[in-house]
DNA sequence: AATAAGTCGTGATATTTTTCACAATTCAGT
DNA sequence: ACTGAATTGTGAAAAATATCACGACTTATT
């Protein structure tokens, strides 16, 4: 693996990274430093040089990094001169959301194909993006490698064993259920009851400052 | 600060912990043991024993741990015991979805108020929730302590600082944009655009197996 | 009563992540 | 060309988190 070597902790921070350097970009900005960065994205300004230090040298010292140089640079690290197709299964409440919204701004991915059960869903577009029956799974989910699952907890596992036999690759997963799949596929939970939850907790027991 | 030992990593791995207890004490299950849980949540059994740890001998050695003790034992440590009141601004793809599901299952916080700046929201009721005018934000937000920001990017600021004067302590923030706040308000954001790219870049730069 | 199987709590260790702090370099102004 | 202010890249240290591995205890069984 190419680059096995960027800690996960940086990797996740890659894409905010990517945004800002797109917005200073438009605003026509041509050089950046860390501290800035840092103002912007809340993130210490050393953490954010270590990060980009495992990619090699891109700045100057004394000067700071070329906007251009530093955006161009993510937009081939984060593969964003192609388009990333990605599946939507359960298209309720917040899968419609997801569709409506398609991650347009900034970045290269799309929701191009969605999933349902319901009789009354399948067969229309939502935000231009066409729902197949569930039992279609098979049959229109082609090589797409990224599903998105905003199903009903029930329902997780049965999905996420058929996106396997599928030859999927990445969940995002929505549903509160902590779904089981082989190692090689990698399954990343967004629990929203959990977060609202952790942040009262940090609330009522942490007050006095915030860390993080 | 009552607890202020318990890590960061432990505190946000309470309440999927609490949750699944939930679920047990529901199946009728009278005790379970570190490494059942550790099958059910998908975190390291050693981490789970750890975690609970930090809040005294709470199993049994050779036993396990009973569910109902500790599954009251937490919903005090998570104040599950009381409702916990939040506002929702900007009633939109997001919010809209937020207000239909309000968290209902498992846990006692809820949405009791949005605020919305287009008057054809304003008035209405969605999921049983007032949508008020964000310019009464003042005299309806009351004492709530903890708001979900879901605004266009560009609203954000904004929003928070008014929040902020009007005694905000938590803020959920679903937009990409990174809002500045007095150092003793906690935000934490989510940012699915960003965790939807991260979750592309691993799968192309990580993928022989499935770390985290 | 003795034995075996199961499980916790935790000291010790390993790993990961963040932060400090400074030499080296760049740039702008004179 | 020189000076001073700014800023990187990184070794080293610190902090946070995760995991190993085992003694101590519990329960069930014979
Ligand atoms: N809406 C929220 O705000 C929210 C918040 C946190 C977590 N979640 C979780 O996200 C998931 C979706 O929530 P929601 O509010 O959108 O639910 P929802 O009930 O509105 O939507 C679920 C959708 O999945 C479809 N579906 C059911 N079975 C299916 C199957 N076998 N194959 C394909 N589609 C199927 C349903 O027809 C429906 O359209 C749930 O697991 C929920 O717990 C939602
Ligand atoms: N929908 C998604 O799937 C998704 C995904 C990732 C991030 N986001 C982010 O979440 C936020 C909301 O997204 P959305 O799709 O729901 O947007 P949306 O445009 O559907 O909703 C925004 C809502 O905020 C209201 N609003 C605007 N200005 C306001 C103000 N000053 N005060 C109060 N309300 C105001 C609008 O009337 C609208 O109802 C955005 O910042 C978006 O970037 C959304």
């Amino acid at each position: 693996m190419e680059q096995n070597k960027i800690p996960q902790a940086t990797a996740k921070r890659l894409p905010l990274y990517y945004r800002f350097l797109n917005n200073l970009n438009q605003q026509g900005k041509k050089r950046v430093s860390s501290k800035e960065l840092s103002d912007a994205v809340k993130v210490d300004s050393a953490t954010i040089r270590r990060d980009f230090s495992y990619f090699g040298a891109l700045g100057k010292k004394g000067y700071g990094y070329n906007v251009e140089y530093l955006l161009g640079f993510f937009r081939s690290t984060l593969d964003q001169h192609e388009v990333t197709e990605v599946a939507l299964i359960g298209v309720g409440n917040l899968g419609t959301a997801f569709l409506h919204y398609n991650f347009m701004k900034n970045n290269n991915i799309r929701i191009t194909t969605a999933f349902d059960a319901d009789t009354e869903k399948v067969g229309t577009d939502i935000g231009g993006v066409p729902v197949y029956d569930i039992r279609d799974l098979e049959e229109k989910l082609e090589d797409i490698k990224v599903a998105i699952l905003t199903v009903p907890a029930v329902e997780a596992q049965v999905i996420a064993d058929k996106l396997v036999e599928k030859g999927i690759s990445g969940i995002l997963n929505f549903t509160p259920a902590r779904i089981s799949v082989p190692k090689h596929i990698r399954v990343h939970h967004i629990d929203l009851a959990v977060e609202l939850q952790a942040l009262v907790y940090f609330l009522k027991h942490y007050s006095l400052d915030n860390p993080e």
